[in-house]
DNA sequence: ACCTGAACACCGTTCAAGT
DNA sequence: ACCTGAACACCGTTCAAGT
Protein backbone atom coordinates (compact mmCIF):
# COMPACT_ATOMS: atom_id res chain seq x y z
CA UNK A 1 0.00 0.00 0.00
CA UNK A 2 2.51 2.29 1.46
CA UNK A 3 5.31 3.35 -0.98
CA UNK A 4 6.63 6.30 0.53
CA UNK A 5 9.55 7.67 -1.14
CA UNK A 6 9.16 9.35 -4.52
CA UNK A 7 11.31 12.62 -6.20
CA UNK A 8 9.51 15.17 -6.74
CA UNK A 9 6.07 14.51 -5.48
CA UNK A 10 6.14 12.66 -2.25
CA UNK A 11 3.68 10.06 -3.30
CA UNK A 12 3.71 9.94 -6.53
CA UNK A 13 1.97 6.51 -6.87
CA UNK A 14 -1.05 8.12 -4.54
CA UNK A 15 -1.36 11.28 -6.01
CA UNK A 16 -1.93 9.81 -9.55
CA UNK A 17 -4.76 7.54 -8.44
CA UNK A 18 -6.33 10.34 -7.11
CA UNK A 19 -5.80 12.52 -9.69
CA UNK A 20 -7.18 9.29 -12.09
CA UNK A 21 -10.40 9.53 -9.70
CA UNK A 22 -11.07 13.12 -10.42
CA UNK A 23 -10.75 12.37 -13.88
CA UNK A 24 -12.70 9.23 -14.18
CA UNK A 25 -15.64 11.67 -12.38
CA UNK A 26 -15.90 13.95 -14.91
CA UNK A 27 -16.62 11.60 -17.52
CA UNK A 28 -16.09 7.97 -17.85
CA UNK A 29 -13.34 5.83 -19.00
CA UNK A 30 -13.77 6.78 -22.79
CA UNK A 31 -12.20 10.47 -21.78
CA UNK A 32 -9.52 8.82 -19.16
CA UNK A 33 -6.88 9.40 -21.11
CA UNK A 34 -3.13 8.61 -19.11
CA UNK A 35 -1.25 11.61 -20.51
CA UNK A 36 -4.22 13.81 -18.91
CA UNK A 37 -3.68 11.53 -15.31
CA UNK A 38 -0.16 12.75 -15.45
CA UNK A 39 -0.85 16.63 -16.39
CA UNK A 40 -3.10 16.77 -13.72
CA UNK A 41 -0.44 15.30 -11.36
CA UNK A 42 1.96 17.59 -12.41
CA UNK A 43 4.16 15.24 -14.36
CA UNK A 44 5.92 14.00 -17.11
CA UNK A 45 3.22 11.77 -19.41
CA UNK A 46 5.80 8.93 -18.98
CA UNK A 47 6.39 8.89 -15.00
CA UNK A 48 3.00 7.49 -14.39
CA UNK A 49 5.13 4.28 -16.07
CA UNK A 50 7.11 4.46 -12.86
CA UNK A 51 4.27 3.00 -11.04
CA UNK A 52 1.87 1.31 -13.17
CA UNK A 53 2.47 -1.38 -16.01
CA UNK A 54 0.17 -0.04 -18.15
CA UNK A 55 -3.50 2.07 -18.24
CA UNK A 56 -5.38 -0.80 -17.03
CA UNK A 57 -3.09 -1.58 -14.26
CA UNK A 58 -3.76 2.12 -13.09
CA UNK A 59 -7.14 2.16 -13.52
CA UNK A 60 -7.31 -0.97 -11.29
CA UNK A 61 -5.88 0.81 -8.80
CA UNK A 62 -8.27 3.79 -9.62
CA UNK A 63 -10.98 1.54 -9.02
CA UNK A 64 -9.90 -0.06 -6.27
CA UNK A 65 -10.11 3.40 -4.24
CA UNK A 66 -13.63 3.54 -5.30
CA UNK A 67 -14.16 0.35 -3.85
CA UNK A 68 -12.77 1.18 -0.57
CA UNK A 69 -14.53 4.11 -0.38
CA UNK A 70 -17.73 1.82 -1.13
CA UNK A 71 -16.79 -0.02 1.64
CA UNK A 72 -16.09 2.70 4.69
CA UNK A 73 -19.48 4.41 3.25
CA UNK A 74 -21.15 1.30 3.86
CA UNK A 75 -19.55 0.61 7.24
CA UNK A 76 -20.41 3.83 8.34
CA UNK A 77 -23.97 3.29 7.68
CA UNK A 78 -23.79 0.15 9.63
CA UNK A 79 -22.32 2.38 12.69
CA UNK A 80 -24.65 4.76 12.45
CA UNK A 81 -27.50 2.70 12.48
CA UNK A 82 -29.48 1.17 15.57
CA UNK A 83 -29.02 -2.43 16.21
CA UNK A 84 -31.34 -3.55 14.14
CA UNK A 85 -31.42 -5.76 11.18
CA UNK A 86 -34.29 -3.89 9.04
CA UNK A 87 -32.63 -0.60 9.78
CA UNK A 88 -29.24 -1.63 8.99
CA UNK A 89 -30.40 -3.33 5.84
CA UNK A 90 -32.13 -0.21 4.96
CA UNK A 91 -29.56 2.36 5.69
CA UNK A 92 -26.84 0.26 3.93
CA UNK A 93 -29.52 0.37 0.74
CA UNK A 94 -29.59 4.23 1.00
CA UNK A 95 -25.69 4.34 1.15
CA UNK A 96 -24.91 2.11 -1.65
CA UNK A 97 -27.39 4.02 -3.94
CA UNK A 98 -26.44 7.58 -2.38
CA UNK A 99 -22.41 6.71 -3.14
CA UNK A 100 -23.51 5.63 -7.09
CA UNK A 101 -25.62 8.61 -7.50
CA UNK A 102 -22.62 10.53 -6.12
CA UNK A 103 -19.84 8.74 -8.55
CA UNK A 104 -21.81 7.34 -10.95
CA UNK A 105 -18.56 6.92 -13.44
CA UNK A 106 -16.30 5.33 -10.95
CA UNK A 107 -19.05 2.67 -9.97
CA UNK A 108 -19.72 2.34 -13.67
CA UNK A 109 -16.44 1.63 -14.17
CA UNK A 110 -15.95 -0.54 -11.22
CA UNK A 111 -17.93 -3.09 -12.58
CA UNK A 112 -16.69 -3.19 -16.13
CA UNK A 113 -14.96 -6.40 -15.75
CA UNK A 114 -12.04 -5.38 -14.23
CA UNK A 115 -12.38 -8.11 -11.46
CA UNK A 116 -13.30 -10.86 -13.59
CA UNK A 117 -9.87 -12.89 -13.11
CA UNK A 118 -9.21 -12.30 -9.37
CA UNK A 119 -5.49 -13.68 -10.69
CA UNK A 120 -4.75 -10.28 -12.57
CA UNK A 121 -5.37 -7.69 -10.18
CA UNK A 122 -5.20 -9.75 -6.50
CA UNK A 123 -5.40 -6.50 -4.47
CA UNK A 124 -8.51 -5.07 -7.10
CA UNK A 125 -10.32 -8.13 -5.89
CA UNK A 126 -9.50 -8.53 -2.26
CA UNK A 127 -10.48 -5.14 -1.92
CA UNK A 128 -14.04 -5.64 -4.03
CA UNK A 129 -14.63 -8.61 -1.79
CA UNK A 130 -14.57 -6.29 1.41
CA UNK A 131 -18.17 -5.24 0.26
CA UNK A 132 -19.53 -8.46 -0.07
CA UNK A 133 -18.32 -9.63 3.49
CA UNK A 134 -19.82 -6.84 5.09
CA UNK A 135 -22.64 -7.34 3.85
CA UNK A 136 -22.91 -11.69 4.88
CA UNK A 137 -21.95 -10.14 8.32
CA UNK A 138 -25.13 -7.86 8.57
CA UNK A 139 -26.96 -10.93 7.56
CA UNK A 140 -25.48 -13.24 9.64
CA UNK A 141 -26.38 -11.10 12.50
CA UNK A 142 -29.80 -10.41 11.34
CA UNK A 143 -30.19 -14.45 11.28
CA UNK A 144 -28.91 -14.62 14.74
CA UNK A 145 -31.47 -12.34 15.93
CA UNK A 146 -34.32 -14.05 14.63
CA UNK A 147 -35.11 -12.06 12.16
CA UNK A 148 -33.67 -13.23 9.00
CA UNK A 149 -34.65 -17.30 7.36
CA UNK A 150 -31.96 -19.61 7.95
CA UNK A 151 -30.76 -20.01 4.06
CA UNK A 152 -27.16 -20.12 3.53
CA UNK A 153 -25.88 -16.65 4.69
CA UNK A 154 -24.39 -16.29 1.24
CA UNK A 155 -27.01 -17.08 -0.63
CA UNK A 156 -29.21 -13.99 1.18
CA UNK A 157 -25.98 -11.62 0.91
CA UNK A 158 -25.60 -12.77 -2.95
CA UNK A 159 -29.79 -12.08 -3.57
CA UNK A 160 -29.32 -8.70 -1.41
CA UNK A 161 -26.66 -7.60 -3.14
CA UNK A 162 -28.22 -7.71 -6.13
CA UNK A 163 -30.97 -6.22 -5.57
CA UNK A 164 -29.26 -3.01 -4.35
CA UNK A 165 -26.48 -2.76 -7.05
CA UNK A 166 -28.57 -3.07 -9.75
CA UNK A 167 -30.87 -0.64 -8.11
CA UNK A 168 -28.52 1.92 -8.20
CA UNK A 169 -27.00 1.12 -11.66
CA UNK A 170 -30.60 1.43 -13.33
CA UNK A 171 -31.26 4.42 -11.57
CA UNK A 172 -27.91 5.82 -13.01
CA UNK A 173 -28.39 4.82 -16.38
CA UNK A 174 -31.79 6.44 -16.45
CA UNK A 175 -33.82 3.38 -16.49
CA UNK A 176 -35.93 3.61 -13.26
CA UNK A 177 -37.38 6.74 -14.67
CA UNK A 178 -41.19 6.03 -12.88
CA UNK A 179 -39.71 6.27 -9.55
CA UNK A 180 -36.57 8.44 -10.16
CA UNK A 181 -38.52 11.63 -11.37
CA UNK A 182 -40.32 11.78 -7.63
CA UNK A 183 -38.37 14.37 -5.39
CA UNK A 184 -37.13 11.57 -2.64
CA UNK A 185 -36.74 9.17 -5.50
CA UNK A 186 -33.77 7.61 -4.86
CA UNK A 187 -34.83 7.23 -1.12
CA UNK A 188 -37.49 6.00 -1.86
CA UNK A 189 -36.50 3.12 -3.90
CA UNK A 190 -33.87 2.07 -2.05
CA UNK A 191 -36.43 1.54 0.80
CA UNK A 192 -38.71 0.13 -1.50
CA UNK A 193 -36.13 -3.01 -2.41
CA UNK A 194 -35.60 -3.19 1.41
CA UNK A 195 -38.92 -3.97 2.04
CA UNK A 196 -39.65 -5.92 -1.18
CA UNK A 197 -37.22 -8.67 -0.12
CA UNK A 198 -38.04 -8.86 3.47
CA UNK A 199 -41.38 -8.98 3.25
CA UNK A 200 -42.42 -10.37 -0.26
CA UNK A 201 -43.86 -9.22 -3.23
CA UNK A 202 -46.58 -11.91 -3.28
CA UNK A 203 -50.15 -11.16 -2.35
CA UNK A 204 -50.88 -11.90 1.27
CA UNK B 1 -34.51 1.91 -38.95
CA UNK B 2 -34.33 0.76 -42.92
CA UNK B 3 -31.48 2.84 -44.63
CA UNK B 4 -31.56 -0.01 -48.17
CA UNK B 5 -29.53 1.93 -50.44
CA UNK B 6 -25.55 1.60 -50.48
CA UNK B 7 -23.08 1.55 -52.92
CA UNK B 8 -20.49 -1.99 -52.74
CA UNK B 9 -22.29 -3.49 -49.96
CA UNK B 10 -25.85 -3.44 -49.92
CA UNK B 11 -26.38 -2.27 -46.16
CA UNK B 12 -22.80 -0.78 -45.28
CA UNK B 13 -24.57 0.39 -41.93
CA UNK B 14 -26.06 -3.04 -40.55
CA UNK B 15 -22.86 -4.83 -41.54
CA UNK B 16 -21.00 -2.09 -39.20
CA UNK B 17 -23.32 -2.98 -35.97
CA UNK B 18 -23.07 -6.92 -36.70
CA UNK B 19 -18.97 -6.10 -36.93
CA UNK B 20 -19.27 -3.95 -34.06
CA UNK B 21 -20.84 -6.26 -32.44
CA UNK B 22 -18.65 -9.15 -32.42
CA UNK B 23 -15.66 -6.94 -31.99
CA UNK B 24 -17.42 -5.48 -28.38
CA UNK B 25 -18.14 -9.46 -27.76
CA UNK B 26 -14.48 -9.98 -28.30
CA UNK B 27 -13.26 -7.89 -25.20
CA UNK B 28 -15.55 -4.88 -24.53
CA UNK B 29 -15.12 -1.27 -25.15
CA UNK B 30 -11.19 -0.64 -24.73
CA UNK B 31 -10.50 -3.19 -27.38
CA UNK B 32 -13.23 -1.32 -29.75
CA UNK B 33 -11.73 0.65 -32.43
CA UNK B 34 -13.36 1.96 -35.29
CA UNK B 35 -10.98 1.31 -37.98
CA UNK B 36 -11.09 -2.53 -36.89
CA UNK B 37 -14.74 -2.24 -37.37
CA UNK B 38 -14.13 -1.09 -40.56
CA UNK B 39 -11.74 -3.51 -41.38
CA UNK B 40 -13.79 -6.56 -40.23
CA UNK B 41 -16.53 -5.01 -42.55
CA UNK B 42 -14.31 -4.74 -45.45
CA UNK B 43 -14.21 -1.52 -45.91
CA UNK B 44 -12.03 2.23 -45.54
CA UNK B 45 -11.54 3.14 -42.00
CA UNK B 46 -13.49 6.93 -43.32
CA UNK B 47 -16.68 4.40 -44.37
CA UNK B 48 -18.07 4.27 -41.52
CA UNK B 49 -18.50 8.13 -41.00
CA UNK B 50 -21.04 8.08 -43.99
CA UNK B 51 -22.95 6.00 -41.72
CA UNK B 52 -22.54 7.27 -38.06
CA UNK B 53 -21.41 10.72 -36.43
CA UNK B 54 -19.17 9.36 -34.51
CA UNK B 55 -17.70 6.50 -32.33
CA UNK B 56 -20.02 6.90 -29.53
CA UNK B 57 -23.00 7.04 -31.94
CA UNK B 58 -21.34 3.72 -33.82
CA UNK B 59 -21.49 1.90 -29.98
CA UNK B 60 -24.97 3.81 -29.27
CA UNK B 61 -26.19 1.79 -32.62
CA UNK B 62 -24.26 -1.58 -31.27
CA UNK B 63 -25.80 -1.86 -28.38
CA UNK B 64 -28.97 -0.81 -29.32
CA UNK B 65 -29.05 -3.98 -31.12
CA UNK B 66 -27.90 -5.94 -28.26
CA UNK B 67 -31.03 -4.45 -26.24
CA UNK B 68 -33.61 -5.64 -29.07
CA UNK B 69 -31.49 -9.09 -29.06
CA UNK B 70 -32.03 -9.15 -24.87
CA UNK B 71 -35.74 -7.55 -25.59
CA UNK B 72 -36.17 -10.74 -28.33
CA UNK B 73 -34.82 -13.53 -25.91
CA UNK B 74 -37.05 -12.20 -22.99
CA UNK B 75 -40.15 -12.51 -24.71
CA UNK B 76 -39.53 -15.93 -25.84
CA UNK B 77 -39.04 -16.87 -22.44
CA UNK B 78 -42.33 -15.83 -21.72
CA UNK B 79 -44.12 -17.50 -24.87
CA UNK B 80 -42.74 -20.46 -23.48
CA UNK B 81 -44.25 -20.12 -19.98
CA UNK B 82 -47.00 -21.74 -18.28
CA UNK B 83 -49.93 -18.88 -18.39
CA UNK B 84 -48.41 -18.45 -14.82
CA UNK B 85 -46.71 -14.96 -13.05
CA UNK B 86 -44.19 -17.56 -11.26
CA UNK B 87 -42.92 -19.29 -13.72
CA UNK B 88 -43.03 -16.56 -16.29
CA UNK B 89 -41.32 -14.36 -13.71
CA UNK B 90 -38.99 -17.36 -13.02
CA UNK B 91 -38.21 -17.71 -16.56
CA UNK B 92 -37.36 -14.28 -17.42
CA UNK B 93 -35.06 -14.13 -14.61
CA UNK B 94 -33.14 -17.07 -16.36
CA UNK B 95 -33.10 -15.55 -19.94
CA UNK B 96 -31.86 -12.34 -18.84
CA UNK B 97 -28.93 -14.07 -16.80
CA UNK B 98 -28.01 -16.69 -19.21
CA UNK B 99 -28.17 -13.42 -22.18
CA UNK B 100 -25.96 -11.30 -20.13
CA UNK B 101 -23.42 -14.72 -19.30
CA UNK B 102 -23.54 -15.37 -23.47
CA UNK B 103 -22.78 -11.69 -24.08
CA UNK B 104 -20.85 -10.33 -21.08
CA UNK B 105 -19.19 -7.25 -23.25
CA UNK B 106 -22.16 -6.57 -24.85
CA UNK B 107 -24.32 -5.82 -21.36
CA UNK B 108 -21.75 -4.08 -19.49
CA UNK B 109 -21.58 -1.74 -22.39
CA UNK B 110 -25.69 -1.66 -22.89
CA UNK B 111 -25.35 0.22 -19.10
CA UNK B 112 -22.09 2.35 -19.64
CA UNK B 113 -23.56 5.46 -19.49
CA UNK B 114 -24.73 6.25 -23.08
CA UNK B 115 -29.00 5.85 -21.86
CA UNK B 116 -28.35 8.58 -19.36
CA UNK B 117 -29.62 11.47 -21.71
CA UNK B 118 -32.58 10.12 -23.90
CA UNK B 119 -32.12 12.88 -26.18
CA UNK B 120 -28.81 12.14 -26.99
CA UNK B 121 -29.76 8.38 -28.88
CA UNK B 122 -33.63 8.49 -28.40
CA UNK B 123 -33.43 5.90 -30.55
CA UNK B 124 -31.00 3.38 -28.03
CA UNK B 125 -33.46 4.62 -25.30
CA UNK B 126 -36.48 3.91 -26.64
CA UNK B 127 -35.34 -0.07 -27.50
CA UNK B 128 -33.74 -0.08 -23.85
CA UNK B 129 -37.03 0.87 -22.14
CA UNK B 130 -39.08 -1.98 -24.22
CA UNK B 131 -36.75 -3.89 -21.87
CA UNK B 132 -38.83 -2.53 -18.73
CA UNK B 133 -42.33 -2.72 -20.51
CA UNK B 134 -41.86 -6.08 -21.54
CA UNK B 135 -41.50 -6.92 -17.55
CA UNK B 136 -44.34 -4.42 -16.40
CA UNK B 137 -46.95 -6.14 -18.45
CA UNK B 138 -45.83 -9.64 -16.46
CA UNK B 139 -46.27 -8.00 -13.32
CA UNK B 140 -49.05 -6.04 -14.02
CA UNK B 141 -50.73 -9.43 -15.34
CA UNK B 142 -49.80 -11.05 -12.06
CA UNK B 143 -51.55 -8.13 -9.90
CA UNK B 144 -54.80 -9.31 -11.90
CA UNK B 145 -54.64 -13.24 -11.37
CA UNK B 146 -54.28 -12.03 -7.62
CA UNK B 147 -50.47 -13.50 -7.41
CA UNK B 148 -49.25 -10.61 -6.76
CA UNK B 149 -49.84 -7.88 -4.35
CA UNK B 150 -51.25 -4.17 -5.72
CA UNK B 151 -48.43 -1.68 -5.43
CA UNK B 152 -47.58 0.25 -8.15
CA UNK B 153 -46.95 -2.04 -11.03
CA UNK B 154 -43.58 0.31 -12.02
CA UNK B 155 -42.02 0.49 -8.52
CA UNK B 156 -42.98 -3.53 -8.36
CA UNK B 157 -40.93 -3.96 -12.12
CA UNK B 158 -38.45 -2.11 -10.85
CA UNK B 159 -37.60 -3.72 -7.79
CA UNK B 160 -37.66 -7.18 -10.20
CA UNK B 161 -35.64 -5.89 -12.69
CA UNK B 162 -33.36 -4.36 -10.34
CA UNK B 163 -32.71 -7.80 -8.76
CA UNK B 164 -32.21 -9.86 -11.99
CA UNK B 165 -30.40 -7.32 -13.45
CA UNK B 166 -27.95 -6.84 -10.09
CA UNK B 167 -27.52 -10.26 -10.26
CA UNK B 168 -26.60 -10.92 -14.12
CA UNK B 169 -23.97 -8.42 -13.96
CA UNK B 170 -22.25 -9.45 -10.39
CA UNK B 171 -22.64 -13.28 -12.12
CA UNK B 172 -20.32 -11.32 -14.86
CA UNK B 173 -18.07 -9.47 -12.13
CA UNK B 174 -16.91 -12.34 -10.51
CA UNK B 175 -18.91 -11.34 -7.43
CA UNK B 176 -21.34 -14.21 -6.70
CA UNK B 177 -18.63 -16.47 -6.42
CA UNK B 178 -20.19 -18.37 -3.46
CA UNK B 179 -22.54 -19.60 -5.81
CA UNK B 180 -21.62 -19.42 -9.10
CA UNK B 181 -18.44 -22.17 -7.89
CA UNK B 182 -21.60 -24.80 -8.41
CA UNK B 183 -21.76 -26.77 -11.66
CA UNK B 184 -26.13 -25.22 -11.83
CA UNK B 185 -24.81 -22.38 -10.06
CA UNK B 186 -26.37 -19.53 -12.71
CA UNK B 187 -30.13 -21.24 -12.84
CA UNK B 188 -29.94 -21.90 -8.82
CA UNK B 189 -29.65 -17.89 -8.24
CA UNK B 190 -31.58 -16.89 -10.93
CA UNK B 191 -34.11 -18.88 -9.21
CA UNK B 192 -33.14 -17.81 -5.43
CA UNK B 193 -33.90 -14.14 -6.40
CA UNK B 194 -37.41 -14.94 -7.34
CA UNK B 195 -38.27 -16.69 -4.43
CA UNK B 196 -36.56 -14.37 -2.51
CA UNK B 197 -38.30 -11.90 -3.85
CA UNK B 198 -41.85 -13.69 -3.71
CA UNK B 199 -41.67 -14.56 -0.69
CA UNK B 200 -39.65 -12.63 1.54
CA UNK B 201 -36.64 -13.42 3.21
CA UNK B 202 -37.69 -12.78 6.68
CA UNK B 203 -38.47 -15.49 9.33
CA UNK B 204 -42.11 -16.82 9.40
C1' DA C 1 -24.64 9.26 -53.41
C1' DC C 2 -21.10 6.70 -51.43
C1' DC C 3 -16.33 5.44 -50.73
C1' DT C 4 -11.00 6.16 -50.65
C1' DG C 5 -6.32 8.01 -49.32
C1' DA C 6 -3.76 11.37 -47.41
C1' DA C 7 -3.32 14.32 -43.59
C1' DC C 8 -3.57 16.06 -38.61
C1' DA C 9 -3.80 15.98 -33.83
C1' DC C 10 -3.39 13.10 -30.06
C1' DC C 11 -2.74 8.81 -27.22
C1' DG C 12 -0.26 4.47 -25.27
C1' DT C 13 4.14 2.76 -24.72
C1' DT C 14 9.25 2.45 -24.89
C1' DC C 15 13.87 3.89 -24.09
C1' DA C 16 18.14 6.35 -23.92
C1' DA C 17 19.55 10.17 -21.35
C1' DG C 18 19.45 13.33 -17.47
C1' DT C 19 19.65 14.54 -12.05
C1' DA D 1 16.07 5.70 -7.81
C1' DC D 2 13.03 8.49 -10.25
C1' DC D 3 11.78 11.55 -13.98
C1' DT D 4 12.12 13.75 -18.91
C1' DG D 5 11.98 14.23 -24.08
C1' DA D 6 12.09 12.26 -28.28
C1' DA D 7 10.38 8.61 -31.01
C1' DC D 8 7.06 5.00 -32.92
C1' DA D 9 2.91 2.81 -33.99
C1' DC D 10 -1.79 3.46 -34.09
C1' DC D 11 -6.45 5.65 -33.50
C1' DG D 12 -10.38 9.24 -34.23
C1' DT D 13 -11.76 12.54 -37.37
C1' DT D 14 -11.74 15.54 -41.54
C1' DC D 15 -11.67 16.55 -46.32
C1' DA D 16 -10.51 16.91 -51.11
C1' DA D 17 -10.74 13.72 -54.71
C1' DG D 18 -12.44 9.66 -57.11
C1' DT D 19 -16.46 6.53 -59.29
Amino acid sequence: MNKKSSYHHGDLREKLILAGLELLSEGGVMGFDLRKVARKAGVSHAAPYRHFEDKSDLIAAVIEEGFSQLHDSLQRAVDMSESNTIDQLQNISLAYVKFTVRNPWSVREMFSGLTIDHNMYPSLYATSKKVFSLIESVIVSGQESGILNLDDSKELACVFLSTIHGTALLIIENHMQPITSRPDGTEHLARLCVNALINGIKKT
